[in-house]
DNA sequence: TTGTAGGCGTTATCAA
DNA sequence: TTGATAACGCCTACAA
């Protein structure tokens, strides 16, 4: 910046000026901007983050095993819809990948280096060093689903997976299925349980244990192995919710070789409105998930944090309705 | 850092020197060490990096529309392959999603601005202005893929991916295939001219235009439509070629519902071996891209860059053997 | 082994 | 409208 001064002919101020707005005269305007684009000046941010104590920037954590980070068809949506809402903000959205302990600890540097003015966590679990460091340092943040801690200082943004799961659950009932399973997964995350939770409650009397086949994650191999369970336990069943699209194809695959028909003998509904819904055959009714539109919120609210005001909502709750195809 | 020196009774100059090594008494640094816990002092990484001149992170950036991105079965493995690597070496590794002009600029300047020491591009296209910004302030840079400029200044990770479509439709050929189409995607990346460019090689003489279907993007939806189109062209098609796994998801959807069976009427291969590869039915033949593995040769390769290294490989290609699977 | 002091490139304040 | 100047928080000689 001294020598783009010097080229002009002015002093940094000025220069300053024209780079921040401010009063500068036309001369002197034309002088620097032509002094800038000779010599292809660009201001270093490191110097403007010491002095102005931002960043413009906000971090997007995916504190996920990276299996099912992969594996998940919302959390590109989500960011999608986060760099939306940033981008028009002028802020850059940095995001991080923890995949080791060593991962945690270089992140919670990042973090408190001031490389970012707020942060958005995708499914933070409970008592991670990352949430608690970021509560500490009282940095603008969301979380992307439940909250995992008890304190609730940092808002969420999500949708309703008991209602939502109650609800497709109702309607399997409501089209005569008898013998109504589920396959459940990630039960440790807050839309595992409650997905389960959403299930049980519309069943209420007729819940039975041994329908529900527990897997460990939201994916095919898991819609595999639970409807192979299922069919094994009870091979009357008529109704299945999978708690994934993905899990859902992977039921009906089973179901396919088992020769039963979807949804002739068996209904079967998901949970996502993935592109694994329209994909299956027949496709699958499941419960919409406004991917894009959660990203934007959580973007939003950070940004408000960001900007200082105090009137933000402790927590987002989106419409997550049910899309009602041929699989049930 | 004042604070803490102060609290400890020492000077600033002592505290650096425990935090960055050098030589101090037992007394100060258990001082020092204790008022640095008390405070849950962290350094200041723009102060840090102004002084230093460095960042020690490196960007991730994917200049893809995002529709492709989402889509794209490689790009997570491959970044979780950089960040490994990155990871061991005490760098972060921060990706940027370009979804828009706006981006493009914000982005421009972020690099400019000293916020990484060094950048991972994929599928950069040709001309584009953030390529040319790299290049323009020389920083240390690895493309995946082939690079988009004719100028070879920055180092590219990749396979190649003539010989291996070359390859795979040699044994379609071997086979016994007579009317072999191949479902084209992307003609305007390297990835996917390179393929077409394979499958032509392998052919030779018997190549036969209209026996190509393009399709825009590599994806399910893509194999669907040329699938369908190469069809109505040659009903007496017996072997395809897809251009990647997805797209060969969505031809043999087609032919199932054609009522051809694979591999006894029609043979298909698809690229990438991908967790379609393995969904489908039967499994299939395909090429594995080993995406992991070019993450963490990109990585290294800027690693080295930014460590002044000058031994530098120009580019480095990487193994991609066919697997045989039952689908052809 | 420790303290002091100057400067990294910006921004912000204050006079002029 | 402009210029000078003092921070921002850290690092690094160099002196003690």
């Amino acid at each position: 910046m001294k020598d783009i001064a010097a080229a002009a002919g002015v002093s940094r101020g000025t220069v300053n000026r024209v780079l921040n707005g401010g009063y500068v005269s036309p001369e002197a305007r034309t002088a620097i901007e032509a002094a800038i684009a000779e010599v292809g000046y660009v201001p270093n941010t490191a110097a403007r983050n010491l002095k102005r104590r931002r960043s413009e920037a906000v971090g997007f954590l995916a504190l996920e095993p990276h299996a099912v980070l992969l594996e998940d068809p919302n959390i590109g949506a989500i960011m999608l819809g986060a760099n939306a809402v940033l981008s028009l903000a002028g802020y850059q959205m940095v995001s991080l990948v923890i995949d080791s302990d060593r991962d945690t600890e270089r992140v919670a540097r990042y973090l408190s280096g001031g490389f970012v003015d707020g942060a958005i966590i995708v499914s933070a679990r409970a008592y991670d060093p990352i949430t608690r460091l970021i509560a500490q340092i009282a940095m603008p943040a969301v979380f992307i689903g439940h909250p995992p801690d008890l304190d609730n200082a940092i808002p969420f943004v999500g949708i309703d997976n008991v209602g939502s799961a109650r609800e497709i659950t109702s309607r399997l009932i409501a089209t005569g299925r008898h013998r109504i399973g589920m396959i459940a997964c990630a039960l440790n995350r807050d839309s595992g349980g409650d997905r389960l939770d959403g299930y049980r409650q519309a069943l209420g009397d007729r819940f039975d244990p041994a329908l529900v086949a527990e897997v460990p994650h939201y994916d095919y191999l898991g819609g595999v192995n639970g409807m192979r369970e299922l069919l094994e336990r009870e091979p009357g069943i008529d109704g299945v919710f999978a708690a994934s699209d993905a899990v859902a194809a992977g039921a009906m695959q089973v179901l396919r070789e088992a020769g039963r028909d979807v949804p002739g003998d068996v209904g079967v509904v998901g949970f996502d409105d993935s592109a694994w819904a329209a994909r299956t055959q027949p496709p699958l009714s499941t419960v919409h998930q406004p991917a894009r539109e959660i990203g934007r919120h959580a973007a939003e609210l950070v940004h408000r944090q960001i900007g200082g005001q105090t009137d933000v909502p402790r927590s987002v709750l989106l419409p997550s309705p049910v899309v009602w195809r041929n699989s049930a």
